[in-house]
DNA sequence: GTCTATACAAAGATAGAC
DNA sequence: GTCTATCTTTGTATAGAC
């Protein structure tokens, strides 16, 4: 910690700073993973010397794990927004609108999440097992309430959150695969608009109770 | 080409040699992908000297690739069999085990793919625009034809084969959040069949028309 | 085909001046 | 806080003997 004239000015610049080479680290992370980035790509990108970032974050392993720390809240988000005073079916459909949002806003924070999964999550494991677990099992108490009163078909809770991560997930994570196969992204207005509409329409069939 | 007392015999031993080549590289690259593997880990592993191993494959690239092209048959697999003569319900239930047997039996496939998707498929994109391409839309013409006689939902095919795709993917490349979230994975006798019956319950019943 | 030894390059990290 | 210069490790790839 420096002596500072104008601490406020001077943290701002140094947060700015920070931010800019988090966002340059996230950008090459997720599409080259850590081995696949060097520093002096992402200091390029981030426009500051390869020195100057050692001195912000003391290795490329603190880098990487400010960085995934920095974009699990985004991840998370809109299941946290679920809640049961909500219409099950409108809390579902708007889950899925939230999370097709953070694909299409934010699609490198979900595949360097992807990418940390399939490595078998060795710095978010702890992560996985705590907070988000506890999360998941609270949604999943909330949906097997409303199965309880016959607002939603009888699937398992697991599995439903499953496929509402993995729906919504692919057209980030699989946007090369996607945009080969359809011609479009979901940066696209029209065909973000018809996959919400498609995905919501799919998933909510699927788990409606008949007459309901 | 050397000459060869036993040609049979001599290529057989060869090709075993390539084979465990192909198969240590796989479920390094699939976890660490290629930046984070050397060429040290995969001959240590299929046990081979490292010098050896590029007599086999004359570069890191080239082995690479030949593991992608290895496995892309493997991963296309299902969809391949999915037929117009089939009834449309049973045709996806159907190409849903298989997928998910896939994600069960190969998930160190699935999961490479999934990392050469999320960096943009430089080596597969030609494949998917061409070859993938083509599949897909042979098949979407099928689904069409299926919604047009009455059999499914009014959805668009395209966003349906990602959703199969997506769905019965995720529970291999995101095995880790599975497992920290569940408890289980593919591997286990039971979650399969309760995940193989939930995931075409949810599909089947979002696009099956009322009354069908 | 397989080995030992080695060349060569890339990249993470540190030292020390300013 | 930022820079230049440098150390050190790791890892791909090749040369050449057997």
């Amino acid at each position: 910690m420096t002596t500072m004239k104008n601490p406020t000015r001077r943290s701002q610049a140094v947060a700015a700073k920070q931010q800019a080479i988090l966002t340059a680290a996230l950008a090459l992370f997720s599409q080259f993973g850590l081995h696949g980035t060097s520093l002096e790509k992402v200091a390029e990108r981030a426009e500051v010397s390869k020195t100057n970032l050692l001195y912000y974050f003391p290795s490329k392993e603190a880098l990487y794990v400010a960085v995934l720390k920095n974009i699990l809240d985004v991840w998370l988000a809109p299941l946290r927004a679920l809640q049961s005073d909500q219409q099950p079916l409108d809390a579902i459909r708007h889950y899925i609108r939230l999370k097709l949002e953070v694909s299409r806003d934010h699609p490198n924070a979900s595949r360097l999440f992807c990418l940390e999964m399939l490595q078998g999550a060795p710095l978010l494991k702890a992560e996985l097992e705590g907070d988000l677990k506890q999360l998941v099992d609270d949604k999943t108490a909330i949906i097997s309430h409303w199965i309880q009163e016959g607002k939603l078909a009888p699937v398992d809770p697991y599995h439903l959150i499953f496929m509402l991560w993995a729906t919504t997930q692919h057209y980030a994570d699989f946007a090369t695969q996607v945009q080969a196969v359809s011609g479009s992204t979901l940066s696209d207005d029209v065909f973000f608009s018809q996959t919400v509409e498609n995905v919501q329409r799919m998933i909510i069939e699927g788990i409606r109770t008949r007459g309901s």
